[in-house]
DNA sequence: GTGAAAGCGCTAACAC
DNA sequence: GTGTTAGCGCTTTCAC
């Protein structure tokens, strides 16, 4: 038997289709009588709406495309930034029975661009989730505006007005992680910045900077190195730090992997973590807390900020939405075991 | 301007909207010069086809799912295993100009069933991938199989005559570890075991009784334990097999987050490895290159896997397929760190 | 090889 | 509140 259709609906419950139609999509103006007996029809031909047909009459898809840098373009990808991201996303799309379609893409391929443009013209999502890097590259953002796709931005660096944005306090809690190792007794505190591309991260150096001032101390050159957000830049500065004639006695890193990166170093030289060196990431990926000892690091809240652009997308949807504005989701210090007193 | 139609194309090159139909999909029955025109057209305007209608009209989507248990639902996800299912499938949509839509779900959730029944209703997949353990759930496979999606399935521990299956050899791959390690001078190997739903997992199992034998080895009771595939089952398997008043010299886990596991208990207890204690894992995790020592693993060849399987319903769209059939795609061993000669 | 006609199953816009 | 009419932009079927 073929698959029930609104017109069959419609003919069980006595009514038009576009009644059914009504209740199927929650609109109101609908008796409450009537709507009881399109559900009960609904329910005896365990009728399914055609997503096809929606989309093709609504011009709209109930589907979020999530899009970030392409992992397998790396050596040692980072999972845990990518799951929590999808995982954020698919808790809204499961609330409300969105479904998510994911389209990693190498930031600085050439045809970024033109692939995104076909993705769009192709699937039609309600609504497009752009992560950092990505998120602030001027030219990926403007080709989706363009589109007139709905588009939420994740960590961007900086802000383009009417543009929806989730972010988090990275420059404010980095300073307070300075200031917690400053506190600890630590006054050579090295900081391994990350991607040159990545504004977000570039926040935490800030951060870094304003702690180190809170803290009363000074910024010295020689501390300060740079990676690329892999645990193998991050063991490369490790390496530099640690030969220093004055090495710090603690380093902290704009994210986890580079932190890892940093403890194998340490593993590796038999340098004692937290005793000698203490270790500080951000992210809080789930690597953190599987290595050993595991990680003093900042708790990225990626799976809220996710989850809340998910619901801007579907919110929006409804309403034609606000279109603009920043949305701050807060972070938090995990403290672990690779943070501890500066040795004498 | 209103995005261009088929029939706009069909106008400027002077043939009717079907001849556009059949060159867009490569159909035959096309004069070259006739073709050549359209081609044109369609650069000219930029066309893209819709895909709303394309799908109404066919009754199918250039989408393909991707099913996997919900990580989400553990304290620390496995997210290599994830990742590397997403890449495989990922690759094939790229170069078939698929998308991939993902959707995790609780396999022992009541609701699965009811759930993927909804995502097939509304989204009409052009295929559906299924990871393991879901893939050797009689119901979910049943009902998948009952809306007609084609359906492959990664890794089960069990064939069906007449469905598609990509696997790997678990259990030949599993054997060989196990007399790499004897060959180690290992005499007391030790097994974790993982996910008792995890039937491919389960065949690991067989090959280490099978290497055992092979190497001239007998089965101990005591040296077999089981966890759940997580890094916390890990530490406690280690822990009571190091506990042993005999303990092992060599302990092979049934995944790579339980040999993380294993390793931390070493580490904690300053157990030595691989001088006092080999450790093997099976999965080649990012995880594994990640930790210190590098853990010696089977690579499972998951990204290869999954990208056969959305070539095997790719191809399907096309001819109708065979709809059958098992795929073997060969683990490899990783021979790094965290395996050493025995002790004396 | 190519085209004409007839939908696919729904929603938008409006009438009642 | 509810129904009517007219598409959405393709593919299918079949005729030529």
């Amino acid at each position: 038997m073929p698959k029930p259709t609104i017109d069959d609906v419609a003919r069980l419950a006595g009514v038009s289709p576009k009644t059914v139609s009504r209740v199927v999509n929650r609109e109101p103006n609908v008796r409450a009588a009537t709507r009881e007996r399109v559900q009960q029809a609904i329910a005896e031909l365990s009728y399914h709406p055609n997503q096809f047909a929606r989309n093709l009459a609504s011009h709209r898809s109930r589907l979020i495309a999530l899009i970030y840098d392409d992992p397998s373009a790396y050596e040692v990808p980072s999972s845990g930034y990518i799951l929590r991201l999808q995982q954020g996303t698919l808790k809204a799309c499961r609330d409300a029975s969105y479904e998510l379609l994911i389209h990693p893409c190498r930031y600085n391929s050439r045809q970024v661009v033109d692939e995104l443009r076909t993705l769009i013209a192709q699937v039609r999502p309600a609504g497009i989730i752009l992560a950092a890097p990505l998120s602030n590259m001027p030219k990926i953002v403007a080709s989706i505006e363009a589109s007139g796709t709905p588009l939420v931005r994740l960590s961007p660096g900086s802000e383009i007005p009417g543009h929806r944005v989730v972010a988090t306090n990275d420059r404010e809690i980095s300073a307070e992680m300075t200031r917690y190792l400053a506190s600890l007794g630590h006054h050579r505190i090295a900081f391994i910045k990350g991607h040159r591309q990545h504004k977000a991260v570039g926040l935490r150096y800030l951060g870094y900077l304003d702690g180190l001032r809170g803290a009363g101390l000074e910024r010295a050159d020689e501390l300060v190195v740079a990676g690329d957000n892999s645990v193998g830049s991050g063991e490369r500065c490790a390496e530099q730090l640690l030969q220093l004639p004055h090495p710090p006695t603690a380093i902290f890193a704009a994210n986890d992997d580079m932190a890892a990166g940093v403890l194998r170093v340490a593993a590796r030289n038999e340098v004692k973590v937290p005793e000698e060196l203490s270790v500080a990431g951000c992210d809080d990926i789930s690597l953190a807390r599987q290595i050993h000892p595991m990680l003093t690091t900042i708790r990225q809240p990626l799976v809220t900020m996710a989850e809340r652009a998910a619901w801007s997308i579907i919110d929006g949807a409804v309403d034609d939405g606000p279109g603009g504005g920043m949305e701050i989701v807060a972070g938090t210090i995990q403290y672990r075991e690779s943070t501890g007193p500066a040795p004498d």
